[in-house]
DNA sequence: TAAAAATACTCCATAGGTATTTTAT
DNA sequence: ATAAAATACCTATGGAGTATTTTTA
């Protein structure tokens, strides 16, 4: 079936004759009939009562000009709407987010976004780093949020923000042995039992990097845990039943028995960035629209910490003066 | 743009590639690269980035692609419920109504049709009498009740039910002064304001009717009021501001301060039949369906009302005996 | 008899195929 | 060097046109 055979049959409903469709469609009447009859036998039944006198809808014919209208109709709204999403004014902006990592920058940039271009539907969608990566470049979200090494190096076809960096840390329950200590050494945690992510997709970097950072130090550890949410793990980790290396600040607020203590040990491979990522080029306007929103956030916020350290400075020299 | 373009266009999207969505499609490639370029400029914005390494939707394909798989489900969906209805176990229908005359026997029917193919949507559309005659023809109702002289004939083409065949009576407020006797004469009335019911696009086949039942007597009346509802005809009515010709039985218990006499003359013009009008045939199956039942009910109170005549005709041979 | 839909056929526009080039990795 | 999309050109399906027949009011 074609919107063809729609838009005929549609025209002989209305004119209720296939001589008048024909003259309105600029084709012959006997070329109609043929597409009509061709309607007929793919839709499997009868659409028109016709003689040579009378035309007629069937019950059929009446239920089928009804959706083929509505069809038709949203055959130019697709247009419509496909045209306006690619000004970057309307359209679907989907993120593909990161759990509980966002939460403490997102919400200023989501609601500017949504406040500059209303007409644009914003969806965000947790699944891991690397399902974004593909999800990104098919252009099934316009943005990822991935955590990664600081400096390692993302995949040169993408444009990339950093939004936060971190040194892992360790995270204790608040009775551990270690609690009190301010460093810990991770030599002093090897034989503790580990958690990590997991995400039901299978796909568990977290683990993987929790694995690597012991190994590069010659240090053995149990196979680690995979727990399936945050929330467990830091139940888990609360409740003294194990540790685990985490990028501290957000979670500084949600869990009160747990406590971040500084590593030890030094490395490139502690220092981890949640970067924002994007297609460069043509590829979405609405990305280019986000990602500008939350760079000037993100300048924003950055002065104002430099602000206060440096009123912190003057108080102090003002103190010691 | 043809429903071709949205399949191709889909299978792209989804498999992101031209050239396993050609072999999926089982078309050749560069047909599909010409096809999707098409859509595209029909459309009238890029939905696919690509180069030889990698295919992408844009922020317009990811918009489009939604709709396109909306828009194919439909069309799947239509020529499914064309097919139900054509069965008449589903679909729609339109049941061209005459207002308040339909009170006292659609009601059962309607019930006894909904229980009995409750995938059928039905809706009642009040129109006039010439109205739906051509929307019964052209199918955008499956039956019609048209009120026409009984005598009248009625197009061949259709198949017909009467459903109730009254004498037209005089409408006069209780308080008139013809209210007491039993029988008038429409030449006692020739000075009387007369009303007819109007409707809103025009047709008034009861002043019609009304002005050639006293122009065959040859007697002249005021120039007929037209007035816009029934519900405001009987009004005036009851309040004496004048009278009119109706057919009675279904007004009885709604307008209490109306009274309806026996008009005294005779003639085929004062005999009224409502009749159900529908297309004989393959027209609907739908109509041969609510026909069928409303026939049935029919019967069923012909009966009854038989019933009750014989109990009475006892009822009076006992007493005299 | 006249007017409209259906048939029969012919034609050509365009969807689709083949061969080749371009481009990015 | 390879793999994939684009381009160029050709083929052929089927949509549309013309002439005619059929049907019913």
């Amino acid at each position: 079936m074609e919107l063809r055979h729609l838009r005929y049959f549609v025209s002989v409903a209305e004119a209720l004759s296939f001589r008048r469709a024909a003259e309105q469609l600029r084709v012959a009447q006997p070329a109609l009939s043929k597409q009509i009859k061709d309607l007929e036998s793919r839709v499997g039944t009868t659409l028109l009562d016709r003689d040579t006198a009378h035309v007629s809808l069937t019950d059929a014919g009446a239920v089928f000009l009804d959706e083929a209208r509505t069809i038709l109709d949203r055959v130019e709204t697709a247009a419509a709407a496909a045209r306006e999403a690619a000004s970057g004014l309307a359209g679907r902006l989907t993120i593909g987010n990161v759990g509980a990592l966002s939460a403490s920058f997102l919400p200023p940039t989501l609601s500017a976004f949504r406040s500059k271009y209303p007409n644009v539907e914003v969806t965000l969608q947790d699944v891991t780093t690397s399902e974004q990566i593909s999800a990104l470049r098919a252009g099934k979200i316009q943005v990822a949020f991935s955590l990664h090494e600081t400096n390692e190096k993302l995949p040169r076809d993408f444009r990339s923000l950093p939004v936060l960096e971190r040194r892992v840390a360790l995270a204790l329950g608040v009775d551990h042995r270690l609690a009190k200590r301010s460093v810990v050494s991770l030599a002093e945690v090897a034989d503790e039992q580990f958690f990590s992510v997991a995400h039901a997709n299978g796909y568990d970097q977290h683990r993987q990097r929790t694995e690597r950072i012991f190994a590069a130090r010659g240090i053995a550890v149990r196979p680690i845990k995979r727990v399936g949410s945050l929330e467990s793990l830091l139940a888990l980790v609360a409740g003294d039943h194990g540790l685990a290396l985490l990028m501290p600040t957000h979670f500084r607020r949600s869990a009160k028995d747990i406590v971040f203590r500084r590593i030890k040990e030094d490395g490139s491979d502690l220092l981890v960035t949640l970067s924002a990522l994007w297609r460069g080029g043509a590829g979405s306007q609405l990305a280019a629209n986000f990602v500008a929103l939350l760079r000037k956030q993100h300048r924003t916020t950055a002065q104002q910490a430099r602000g206060k350290k440096s009123r912190a400075a003057e108080a102090r020299a003002r103190s010691r003066g």
